[in-house]
DNA sequence: AATGAATGAGGATTCATTCAT
DNA sequence: GATGAATGAATCCTCATTCAT
């Protein structure tokens, strides 16, 4: 049997390792070799799957993106109504998966990278492009013509709450606490107009 | 007598350049020779003034913060009243000098600096803790218990106005636009109180 | 499969360019590409294989401290009764290997070396006490309680052979002339107590 | 009054400072700044005053040839026949004045310059002779025809005790004990012709 | 006489990337 | 598929030396 199909496994484990990597360095100046290592290959084989190291570290932001992705949409399936789908989506952005130590230093340092690699930074837009419309989808129906300022300002205050977590550096995020700091913005502004 | 007195004027244009490089660049992937070019002068001049990257990247950290600081104290002595002081904090982070597009790209850069030198972890710790205190002194009168909880509100808000600012690199930030969004979560939190 | 075991002869022959260089140039002030240049490498490749100059400085005093022991242990397997082994152990000093023009240039240096770095000296006195043991154990039995300060002195003149060499420079050290200088001192020693 | 007559104190400070800083890291690796900042004064005028780097090393090797030079030339005249005379010599190279841990480590530092720098290799080329002619001048009266070996191998001793002292690295060399070295060698040869 | 200012040249080290096997 | 081998390019930093004052 010849070993296949180890293209797949091979690349999980580097993007995996990537994010461990930058996220425990903190910094994007991680070499490709200790990724390499810490997923168990050499170096040259990383090159292989994927060419360069910049295409190493999109694939790992692609990864956490749709990580996000995932837990907002596994959220909004369950939710009824709009408060509740809102309400779900922060939820989802400080789940454990999400609101992670490696997560969240990587998560920094996309935006880092994203000042760079014109890739970096067109998929954190899709991601905020996203967000936005979720939360204006149902924003719109409970504060109106209010939404889109109001989902600016619920996003700015995840990507803050998320910042200022990195600099924390404590062993264990809270995500409930987190989530709950972002909710009270939410909440004061449907409140205010319901 | 030699010619004197040349190292207050070098340092600050090596500052100056720093934060003007990492602002350009998006990145501290910024060489000591870049920023010397960038100031006037020979890398070994830099280095016989700093000593190392790390500390012309820290002074320009300082600097920044600093001005900010200034900033701060600056718009604090005008205002009168817990809310018009509020204000003026929010106010002051988003001003023409503090919410330039290299300033804004500069900042982020340093949350990641802060992630492996410890130097420029403390220096964001006395600005967050200065933040913390300057906004707890006016909201105690205002919301009383919750001042705590309100002013680490305001504050992430305002790291996430900033971090969202710089992936848009549009060439002039809009600083009213972006303190706007800041007063409105205060605001909100104000009112419901009282 | 890989191209594989160039380790062993990338690091011989950087440790024989390395004694070379620093007997060509008489001084510790070689670089790390004119060493892997010699080698017929590049400098990059040197610093994989030793991490850092200082290893390559150290693996080159090893190599020549153990090309020194083997001599010794060599004669010392032919010889025959004390004084006979005593002889082969001076004789051994400065056999064609060891005393080469490189050699004795590098000989010198290893000792400034260990002025530096703390494992060369460590090296170093573990070559003086060896030949130190293996002089009193023959000593004892020839001069008795004098054997310690004999040997002392045996080995001063040794070290003081090989340092007025180096100042010679002449292409072809005299091997044979040196060698008798050290076993006049011996003999006289020896002769005395008999 | 003019700061005349500065140039003699600030040559001898540097001379002084650059003995002290060769033996005190025990190498060549000494920059001027180092040097000029232990003589009180700033690298500049130590260029200024001698030229060069290379100019500064002779100055102190001058030195401590001429200190060695006298020290042997005032334990001569005071000593009166051939034999008191030689022990003269070697004593007064294991003197306070030259026996101590900076001169040491000097020594065997200029030993490596020597190997360099054409003008140190003539120097330390006129003491050995000087040394011989002083050793040998004696010898004639006391060992005749051997008299030339003899002092060869009175002056590899001396460099052996001098070059194994810099590895002992302790507070305090012992001259005493290292001048009976060398004359015990000294005596056996002249005791075994007498 | 004296020094702060300034730099060019160089050197150790790192690393992404390529290649032969 | 996989990796050890190999390197060019880059970067930080040091230092002897020069110069203007």
């Amino acid at each position: 049997m010849p070993k296949v199909g180890m293209e797949p496994i091979r690349k999980a484990a580097l993007v995996k390792a990537t994010i461990l990597e930058i996220g425990r360095t903190g910094s994007l100046d991680v070499t490709v070799s200790q990724i390499a290592k810490r997923a168990g290959m050499s170096s040259a084989l990383a090159h292989h799957y994927f060419g360069s190291k910049e295409q190493i570290f999109l694939a790992a932001m692609r990864h956490i993106l749709s990580l996000y992705g995932a837990e907002v949409r596994g959220a909004l399936a369950m939710a009824e109504g709009p408060r509740a789908r809102l309400t779900a989506i922060l939820r989802a952005s400080f789940t454990a998966v999400n609101f992670r130590r490696e997560v969240i230093g990587a998560w920094l340092n996309f935006y880092v990278l994203a000042q760079t690699v014109p890739e970096a930074k067109r998929l954190l837009r899709v991601y905020q492009a996203r967000l936005h419309t979720n939360l204006v989808y149902d924003l719109r129906k409970l504060v109106g013509a209010r939404a889109e300022e109001v989902a600016r300002g619920t996003a700015a205050m995840i990507d803050g709450v998320y910042i200022r977590e990195a600099l924390k550096q404590q062993a264990m995020p809270d995500g409930t606490a987190a989530a709950a700091m972002a909710l009270q913005y939410l909440t004061l502004e449907l409140d205010k107009t319901e």
